[in-house]
DNA sequence: TCATTAAAGTTAT
DNA sequence: ATAACTTTAATGA
């Protein structure tokens, strides 16, 4: 039992359409839904002091969002927003957790889930703290790409602006298109009509 | 090495 | 046309 039919089966889901820049939750208010992404790309982002953006997470169909926090009862530390047009399912928190109580198959599966985030982030942390620009962007772009069947190279082409690559990065807009421009010189990238290809 | 600022070119709506 | 994105260059921490 995916966590998906589960939610369909409990009958207590909305189902909400949100558009491009659409909040779905926002930091510092409390987890009081599960959210499911059915259709469509969310980030997980902050907004520093002088409202320069940071992306925490890009996720996309079939992703739980802000699970820990649910379960943990603590305010969401990001916000949640909307990127393409999306589908999301929500659940109150209480059905929810009844939901995972009663069905072990749903609770391992959410727990996978949580696992494979965790996992990654480790290692996205792990690269991410080299500060050398080149090596950020470099290892980024791996951590997408190693989602993807085709590994040959230049099959893979980013799907973000570099503003959002530069978001993801923790860098300026203008050294990543500079590191960028040094890949594709070096033969790691390959860009056509301002695609990147990995 | 990288951020910041400014300015200009390009693409999408 | 206008906004959003990309690029280059100068300057400074």
């Amino acid at each position: 039992m995916t966590i998906k039919n589960l939610l369909l089966n409990s009958g207590s889901t909305v189902e909400i359409k949100f558009e491009p820049e659409d909040f779905i939750f926002r930091e510092d208010s409390p987890a009081l839904f599960y959210f499911y992404i059915v259709e469509g790309t969310v980030k997980l982002n902050n907004y520093t002091d002088e409202g320069k953006e940071f992306i925490q997470d890009i996720l996309s169909k079939d992703s739980s969002l802000g699970v820990s926090m649910l379960l943990l009862e603590r305010p969401y530390p990001v916000n949640a927003i909307a990127m393409t047009d999306c589908v999301v399912l929500k659940i109150r928190r209480a059905v929810f957790i009844d939901l995972i109580n009663s069905n072990c198959d749903g609770a391992f599966a959410l727990c996978l889930a949580l696992s494979e985030k965790t996992y990654d982030k480790y290692i996205a942390m792990r690269k991410l703290s080299s500060r050398s620009a080149i090596q950020r962007i470099t290892e980024l772009m791996d951590v997408m790409k190693s989602r993807q069947e085709d590994q040959s190279k230049f099959s893979f082409e980013i799907p973000h602006t570099r503003q959002q690559l530069a978001a993801l990065a923790g860098l300026c807009v203008e050294t990543t298109i500079r590191v960028i421009k040094k890949m594709e010189k070096d033969h790691l990238v390959v860009i056509r009509n301002r695609k990147v290809f990995y």
